[in-house]
DNA sequence: TTCTTATATTTCGCTATGCGAAGTATCGCG
DNA sequence: CGCGATACTTCGCATAGCGAAATATAAGAA
């Protein structure tokens, strides 16, 4: 079941997604993954090598930032939170979103009954 | 106005652009490519080296078939026709695009729950 | 006539991102 | 102890869209 859409498809949704799951709230890069799987019911997902290169080109950028932490009983793990930045691009990218769909359904002749 | 949208987000919906448009009749690639950024309202534009490569592509995949056409009076034009593969293929991406815009509105919280 | 614009297609190298495969390491459970 | 889940790293490959330039013809303006 899980993995059903091509790469193509899926290639530059990642941020998009990325930015969206941290808009609520700090989240770790495994966590990140998880919660995408998880949301889309199983059918989204992303392999860990496309996932930790997306977190560390979104942190190189400014949109994310991320804070190290270590506790006992526990395996270090990344910590990322939006910046201001990242959410002045999660509004621009939500609209070229939503805009660019609607555009592609209007082409394909989706009818907006 | 033209050209909004970045490569990434444009990256694989050509095929299911052309197809679509290839689903009413027969088309030469020029006349694919005005076709689609005249329905997209002149938001969505592809190169015309993105869109001839596409084309050949998809030839030798087997989704479409072209056939030259030289007539006085007129440059020569390649005119593309659907195979039957290519309706099969269609139906499969149109498929594939409605879940996965589905799915990435679920998990960006479009409807949010 | 000449110049410009729209039509119509080709070729070639660049770039970015998702993927595959492998590796490191820790924790919990039977 | 072995196994799976957690958590992250690294590296090379494949591919589609882009930029730029080239070729060529028809129509209309200057």
């Amino acid at each position: 079941m899980p993995n059903v859409f091509s790469a193509d498809l899926k290639r530059g949704s990642m941020a998009l997604l990325v930015l969206s799951v941290l808009d609520a709230e700090t989240r770790h890069g495994y966590e990140i993954g998880k919660l995408i799987e998880l949301r889309s019911g199983g059918k989204l997902e992303f392999k860990v090598s496309t996932l930790y290169s997306a977190l560390y080109r979104m942190e190189g950028k400014g949109w994310i930032k991320g804070r190290w932490v270590e506790k006992a009983g526990q395996r270090r793990r990344c910590y990322y939170t939006l910046t201001d930045k990242g959410r002045d691009i999660l509004a621009l990218r939500r609209q070229e979103w939503t805009s660019f769909t609607a555009v592609v359904n209007e082409v394909i002749g989706v009818s907006h009954a």
